[in-house]
DNA sequence: ATCGTTGCCTGAGGGC
DNA sequence: TGCCCTCAGGCAACGA
């Protein structure tokens, strides 16, 4: 499930297959897939232009048209932004399933919701979501997204300040809290977990109940949690792949997401699983107060 | 204002 | 082998 880091990974790596082409169409698929804007007026603004550059917001990524606006994309659970000359035998293996017969590469099936095919006759960029949870507008330069708007400050620059003004008065259990996109954009429940464990704190606390040196340890902690994922290229679990199709690793060093009767790597107790908010939470009842 | 719950959606995996 | 069930969870919308 691609949180803040895989969507920077994303940003930093799909620079090459996107920028400074010229867009020569949009294609849809056979998608019942909800478009928050419709593709005739995507193509409308599109067609003929060329992406100049790739900003990101927690885990928005927007795709600018110098001057005009952006085409925004939210991934969801399973989004996925990749090259038509991604090599990647998983991709291949699922495209094949759907479309129900074998393929030795990737085909757009009936995921593959988007196709973006550029001018210069080079790889196109494709946009596949199996669960549809993704999201895709166009967004006028002098439009304003709601849905970006409500954002808070980007998690991978937190500071304790932004922090301790966010959580003042949260009776809330920290690890909510911190999947709130108003609260900080980016992080999900992989990095919650582990920016918790990282920062020895319970995910059950309460918000306000935090002291300032745990705020100020939680804060690193997601910073640093997010900056060493990224170095890693992203965690490799379910759907989430590079552009060109390989995988992250940082799902190899997890130390509580999905590590429930395992031994902790702090003290040795025995890393945990309980359901906060309807979603799973990991972490060492022993180390983590 | 804040908090917790529900629904959206489909593939994977377990049990039988 | 195949069927049914449950689970995964980002986010908006909802009710309390």
């Amino acid at each position: 499930m691609p949180e803040l880091p895989e969507v920077e990974v994303i940003r930093r790596r799909l620079g090459e297959t996107v920028l400074e082409r010229t867009i020569a169409s949009i294609r849809v698929t056979e998608s019942n897939y909800t478009f928050l804007t419709s593709p005739r007026e995507l193509r409308k603004h599109l067609v003929g232009q060329c992406f100049t550059r790739i900003n990101r917001r927690g885990k928005y990524l927007l795709f600018e048209l110098e001057g005009q606006g952006c085409l925004v994309i939210h991934l969801g659970m399973t989004g996925q932004l990749f090259s038509s000359r991604a090599l990647s035998p998983r991709l291949v293996q699922r495209s094949a399933r759907t479309k129900g017969k074998p393929t030795d590469r990737f085909e757009p099936d009936k995921h593959t919701h988007l196709t973006i095919v550029f001018a210069d006759a080079g790889d196109h960029l494709y946009f596949r979501d199996s669960r549809k949870f993704g999201k895709i507008l166009w967004l006028g330069a002098k439009e304003r997204s709601p849905r970006l708007e409500r954002l808070g400050p980007d998690a991978v620059g937190i500071t304790a300040l932004q922090l301790t003004e966010a959580l003042a008065g949260r009776r809330a259990a920290i690890k909510p809290l911190l999947l709130d996109q108003s609260i900080l954009a980016g992080v999900g429940n992989i990095y919650a977990d582990e920016s918790l464990y990282a920062a020895a704190i319970a995910p059950t606390r309460p918000g306000q109940d935090l002291g300032p040196q745990e705020i100020t340890a939680l804060a690193r902690a997601i910073r640093h949690v997010l900056k060493r994922a990224i170095a890693l290229g992203g965690s490799s679990i379910d759907d989430y792949l590079h552009p060109d199709g390989s995988d992250g690793s940082f799902q190899k060093q997890f130390a509580a997401y999905g590590r429930e009767g395992q031994t902790c790597r702090r003290c040795g107790g025995r890393i945990q699983r309980i359901v906060m908010a309807q979603r799973s939470a990991h972490y060492c009842p022993s180390c983590q107060r």
